[in-house]
DNA sequence: CCGCATTTGTACGTATGTATG
DNA sequence: TCATACATACGTACAAATGCG
């Protein structure tokens, strides 16, 4: 596995290519910690800056978290609470603001599902943690 | 309207945040042009990058859409299909990966339901034009 | 159709700040 | 205290797409 700067993909969307099909493969597990930047750098022979977009993607998609200071480490599978939908009831999803994203102390690349009930009221749920049941 | 260096908060996310306040305003209307990333970084004072990685969380937040060689612009709302629910249907929300993206032609900051009806069959729906309705 | 200016995309380097262990 | 690692932010350069004359 290895990138081409002659190929027609970007060079950061190869990496990405790469770590994505080492987790879907199983090859990094769930919880697992990534390389660092600065190893994968030197390992795929490319910048920082491409090792970091390939991560901007994984995290955006919510494959993996990163926490300054520590690393990269794969997500895990959130537990999901099941929520039962009323007749009535309508669901549209969208992804938080920023502000909302640090309020609810989400990760990135999580969606949010906006709940509302026939009588009007309506609930934030996060999408990663949240399975609808009608 | 300005950044501050000195702020508790990246320049990156204060010049989100301004953009962010002008779209919530009607200040910047859907389907409104951005200035320039180059103009922006005069007007606001700081470096190319900042002003990329502000417009990097507006499209991750589905509030922007930039096109190469073209610029940024506000994000008119979608039309949505309203999906009827039926007992015993599922549905979970996730971002696509890139893949998925490119080949749904989907925006980024738009999220995936992915609705498995009661038989086992399941469908793939674009976040951002969908509605559930129990 | 062609060339040009504009604009975003990619990728590198460098430096400094800040959190973790 | 210290090394490691990620975050922010500047600069530079060139590639690639768009729109216009």
């Amino acid at each position: 596995m290895t990138v081409n700067s002659r190929g027609d993909r970007a060079l950061y969307q190869q990496v990405a290519d790469i770590i994505r099909a080492d987790i879907a493969s199983g090859k990094l597990k769930a919880g697992e910690n990534l390389p660092s930047e600065a190893q994968l750098s030197g390992t795929l022979g490319v910048g920082r800056e491409a090792i970091r977009q390939a991560l901007g993607v994984l995290r955006a998609e919510g494959l993996i978290v990163t926490e300054r200071g520590f690393g990269s480490r794969v997500r895990e599978a959130q537990q999901r609470r099941i929520v039962k939908l009323r007749r009535g009831d309508t669901v549209i999803a969208r992804m938080p603001s920023e502000p909302e994203r640090r309020e609810m102390d989400l990760d990135q690349g999580v969606p949010l599902l906006v709940l509302t009930r026939a009588d009007g009221s309506s609930e934030l749920l996060a999408g990663d943690a949240t399975a609808l049941n009608a």
